[in-house]
DNA sequence: CAATTCATTCAGTTGACACTTACGTAAGCC
DNA sequence: GGCTTACGTAAGTGTCAACTGAATGAATTG
């Protein structure tokens, strides 16, 4: 799942996604259309994407077709989902409660008698 | 913006929100729960969260407490949830009507009698 | 002002990674 | 079998980012 984060991190590999999103792509057209970029560079991306397993490749003949894998986006959207909403308010309690705590200690007083 | 998608694809610095979502805590003690890393880290990691807006500071004495910005980050998880929902299924339409377009461009045209 | 504390910033190293060129490989066509 | 198309992989380069340790900055106290 860090995997998958990473690699979407990457723009260039955003807009391949982009690309493969509802239709498959051969790795060469790929290419031609994010442009300014060699097919190497595309392969090595897609090997990423792949890695992350965000794509999913079938091949036909020569060619080897990409498309994006919806239902891994959508782990990775509900892990972020989870990170920021429920994940991180289930910290609230622990957190008051501890600031709470802190409360006490929070002088800038250094004659702190126990750590 | 995307500086803040990069932002949070570095563990590290998801560990430091973590820590400062619900509460704001001073540079030092980010550094001792995170642990395993100098105080200069945590530091230059906290400049690249205040960067992208990540997160807020304030200056208490000689002390500078942060806290996490929860509104970029719905912000950035909007971009998200507009990336590989919305806006890609926004591609559909013309995606589809592209496809029909190649169909008749097809160099490659094998086995395929679709016409 | 000097000393102390909390924290950033500068200098330099290291490792990751995006990229290019060159080469290897698999499938189809003559 | 040769030729072409489509693609991945290897090797090497430049750049960037994460890190450490030393120096520096800002607020507070005496």
């Amino acid at each position: 799942m860090d995997a998958a984060l990473k690699a979407v991190a990457e723009p260039r590999r955003r807009e391949i996604l982009r690309l493969i999103w509802v239709r498959e792509l051969p790795a060469t057209e790929i290419a031609e259309r994010v442009g300014q970029v060699s097919r190497s560079a595309i392969s090595q991306h897609l090997a990423v994407l792949k890695g992350a397993h965000l794509v999913v490749e079938r091949r036909d003949g020569t060619r080897r077709l990409y498309r994006a894998d919806h239902g891994e986006m959508a782990r990775l959207r509900a892990f972020l989902d989870d990170f920021w909403t429920d994940g991180l308010d289930r910290l609230r309690e622990a957190a008051e409660a501890e600031q709470r705590r802190r409360t006490h200690d929070r002088r800038h007083d250094r004659s702190d008698t126990h750590g």
